[in-house]
DNA sequence: CCTATTTGACCTCT
DNA sequence: AGAGGTCAAATAGG
């Protein structure tokens, strides 16, 4: 059943491979639903654990994921996404971290671009009421002052992958500090007024930048806690959240009915894919509105979609 | 000893 | 090629 992986030398044969991929994600979501259904009766004859089925699973959609190469859009803002710049072979793929990521970095990480972003200008530094850890200093063009670069000190422990940027403008006489927002805060720290800033900010928004997610990984036990430095640094992307429209609902009062794909969360690179949020605390916890298997109804859904979408690869195929 | 900061190097994008 | 963003080794501080 298992097909050999390997990185398709054209587009025609990227969709062929992603197609036969994602449908083997489908017959493993299905056999997967079989069970939990045969379970509630008594039946638990399988050949395969659930954890097996939900594993050959998450591996149909990280590898027709790789496949397709992550779509610019998803991209965008992505500011630590592993890139392998030159094909890398299979093996190097389903080995996880980024062969080349400790001494030699190179072509291992994509610059942010146009990431959504909110500014703040106050005459002292914001204390947004977040854990901030400083990851790097630069002295900016034309600027006399230095730019500071934060990231969320929960980003490993949690994968939040909020970043913040602090400048101090050149403003006489009273110089302003310009703190300049990325990404939403993931980690159960301190909910205080930023949240509400960024939820606030996030609401002005077009609609389908609001949701919640669904985390596989960190809902699958057999995945470790993302706090290995090799972890943190593979070129996962098989973390990918699906947001449903139950939880959008619940959650911002939205009348969105999309379901998502988003970011590879935990991963710091993590970082985002969509113009909502990277991954939410709330999603490692049990679901009251939806349910497991609404959840893998969803999932079958997304392939049977992407399918059906014939030559148009796009990722809003997932969109249900 | 552990954690946070500093800072030069490396990487991507324009 | 240059600017901006991030990494990670070295260093500082508790």
């Amino acid at each position: 059943m298992e097909k050999a992986f390997y990185l398709p030398e054209n587009v025609a044969g990227d969709q062929m491979r992603a197609r036969e991929v994602l449908s083997d994600g489908r017959e493993f979501a299905d056999q997967l639903r079989v069970m939990l259904n045969s379970q509630r009766f008594g039946d638990v004859d399988h050949t395969l654990s659930a954890g097996d089925l939900v594993t050959k699973i998450l591996d149909s959609f990280e590898k027709s994921l790789l496949i397709l190469q992550l779509p610019s859009s998803l991209a965008d803002e992505v500011s630590q996404v592993p890139v392998n710049s030159g094909g890398l072979k299979s093996e190097e793929l389903d080995s996880g971290p980024c062969p080349k990521m400790v001494k030699d970095r190179r072509g291992c990480f994509k610059r942010r671009r146009t990431s959504e972003a909110d500014t703040k200008v106050s005459p002292t530094p914001v204390e947004d009421g977040h854990a901030w850890r400083k990851y790097g200093q630069k002295s900016i063009l034309n600027a006399k002052h230095p730019r500071h670069y934060y990231r969320c000190t929960h980003k490993f422990e949690q994968g939040c992958l909020a970043t913040k940027q602090v400048q101090k403008t050149e403003e006489d006489p009273s110089p302003m500090y310009r703190t300049t927002y990325y990404g939403r805060h993931t980690c159960k720290h301190n909910y205080t007024d930023h949240n509400q800033f960024y939820l606030d900010s996030m609401d002005q928004r077009d609609s389908s930048s609001k949701s919640i997610l669904l985390n596989f990984r960190q809902n699958t036990p057999n995945f470790s806690p993302l706090n290995d430095t090799y972890k943190d640094h593979s070129p996962s992307i098989g973390n990918y959240n699906f947001v449903t429209s139950d939880h959008i609902l619940n959650t911002f009062g939205s009348s969105s009915t999309k379901t998502e794909l988003l970011s590879p969360a935990g991963s710091d690179h993590g970082d985002v894919i969509s113009s909502g949020m990277y991954s939410c605390s709330t999603s490692t916890t049990p679901d009251q509105t939806t349910s497991f298997d609404d959840q893998l109804d969803m999932m079958v859904a997304g392939v049977v979609n992407f399918e059906d979408g014939g030559d148009d690869l796009a990722m809003d195929s997932f969109l249900l």
